[in-house]
DNA sequence: CTGAAAGCGCTTACAG
DNA sequence: CTGAAAGCGCTTACAG
């Protein structure tokens, strides 16, 4: 492996020279410039990133901590990882994985990683409603930025990227109200959830606006799974006045929702309409497909990831993103 | 942040001594190594990971490619990936991520990241039939271990670690012999694929001790999706001598097998035993659930790691796993 | 525009 | 068992 001295040797000039040449090529003078890259390029140098940490005390390597339990949540989590990965890279640095306990029990593992110099700092992700990873960092002072808010706090203990929970509700009312449907369901989670309540809210604002009946309409689930959509569907056709249209809190109470519907020999899209959220890999290969909010993977990593490399000081560091109607089968007028 | 020398100064020993009392203790007097470590508690010191890389040119780091396309195989992707990063910290080392073009076209990527010493080696997944990237690995001498054989050729280049697919299959056999089936089927892929061709041949082979049928019992799926498995399934049952059991090569195809049965009226289990592979988180949420093969995640990990970090240089470094038989209703006799 | 020198925080022969 | 010193490969004021 080659180093500095020797290309410095090789071209003829000092270190600092070809450290420039890559560093600010635009202090030297053009034929000593292209003399070094030629030399650079002969003896196939690659500097050393770990000298360079050491010198500059930044090591380019964002930590993120891979989830324990995988649960419904995590369908779009490689999606998610990749766009991660992918934005990092765009400006040079790279994702280093870990695991931890949840909570407050994990944090021993962030210091460390982040006092050995591991790594810059965080990205946060799987934010929970109390999540307290959030003061303390803050506390830390270790820099970090976090995917979703932490709900029920008055104020929100450092940056964050989130996808608006609300606005996407309010989406998918005005789709199905668009498509003919007047009486709009919404299968949501217990009250505990921030995120719930926030889509539920979304829902509940538009439907008023557009002078929809919202009596009645709330079926909460009591675990994100397909039976528990499916016995919430059921509720609702069996309650005297049936939907036509239904808007899940997730793409699992959805499928529910669709098998309920087929079940009943009623047809989705035709008969009732029906929206997810997250837009899941099962959302495209179920069929009718499900029309499904989709999070805006690729912006949501670049935003994160130029929040905390502090790249884009012009914007906010407090990111509400729009989700993306995508609209399938499920919704379709018969 | 404390550095070793300030704790040197507040020990009052030589920084020599911290490092030892650190990396090889037993060499230090019992009275010297507390009164150190006393010292390091104090001032919060933490080895600064970076300089110690330079010295040792060890980062410590192993680096893991996210696959570019979600696709069906990376169902199990979160499982592996956590599985990976907790072996690999057993051993104080981290997965670095990254992305990159496919095949020989993303070897700049990896050669990249080995030069610059932002990695120790290299993690291979996803492998395929003619996978350039462990010859090109092996060329330059860039450690790496691959999580799947390269099929088709003659010597494998390089360290594996693999899950038996034909012993699977036959696993997978047994268990629906043993379970009254005497015409069991075998929902496969086109013939390109060397894992395919493996678990076809452990299906035939165990087929045929058992004194079973395997004429026309094979069906070759276009695509891995539950289309084609239920196509094939389809065409199976429509053959004239419909099948009593049917091991599908992949937890897609069995869900195809599933839905199939369904629509004709039979009942997965009681009339129809189905086996899939891989026991994705979808084989245990459908009902009746699917009896599939697991990849055994955290031993796979383990391996990799050992392999890669050369810690156990009594194991070969070619490592064939047992997958494991998850029992659920889709084999349960009638 | 270019160069000599100090130093980032460790580890490791080597000498005592 | 302990210590003084060199050096890993960079970057960065500072001087010319």
């Amino acid at each position: 492996m080659a180093t500095l001295k020797q290309v410095a040797a090789h071209a003829e000039v000092s270190v600092q020279t070809v450290s420039n040449a890559l560093n600010a090529p635009h202090r030297l003078r053009p034929d000593t410039l292209e003399r070094v890259n030629r030399s650079i390029e002969l003896l196939n140098y690659r500097p050393n990133r770990n000298a360079r940490s050491l010198r500059t005390s930044a090591v380019e390597l964002i930590g993120y901590c891979v989830p324990s339990w995988p649960n419904q949540t995590h369908l779009v989590m490689d999606q998610f990882l990749h766009a991660l990965c992918a934005a990092a890279e765009t400006s040079g640095r790279h994702i280093l994985l870990f695991t931890a306990p949840a909570a407050v029990d994990g944090m021993p593992t962030y210091d460390d990683l982040h006092a050995r110099r591991l790594v810059d700092g965080f990205v946060l992700s799987q934010t929970e409603t109390h999540d307290p990873r959030h003061g303390w960092l803050k506390d830390r002072q270790i820099p970090f930025v976090s995917f979703g808010r932490v709900w029920k706090e008055t104020t929100q203990p450092g940056p964050w990227v989130d996808v608006d929970g609300a606005a996407g509700s309010a989406m998918a009312v005005q789709h199905l109200h668009e498509t003919g449907r007047r009486r709009i369901a919404f299968l949501g989670w217990p009250q505990s959830s921030g995120l719930g309540e926030d889509r539920l809210a979304g829902w509940r604002d538009r439907c008023t606006e557009l002078g929809l009946p919202t009596g009645g309409l709330v079926v909460r689930c009591a675990e994100d799974t397909i039976d528990e959509g499916a016995r919430a569907t059921a509720q609702l056709i069996d309650s005297g006045q049936p939907p036509d249209g239904i808007v899940a809190l997730s793409d699992i109470l959805a499928l529910g929702a669709l098998r309920q519907l087929g079940d009943r020999g009623l047809t989705a899209g035709a008969d009732v309409g029906v929206t997810g959220f997250d837009d899941s890999p099962r959302a495209s290969v179920v069929s009718p497909g499900l029309t499904s909010l989709r999070q805006p993977m690729e912006q949501i990593a670049t935003e994160l990831i130029a929040i905390l490399t502090g790249t884009r000081n012009d914007v906010p560091s407090e990111r509400l993103l729009l989700p993306e109607l995508v609209i399938r089968g499920s919704s379709a007028p018969g």
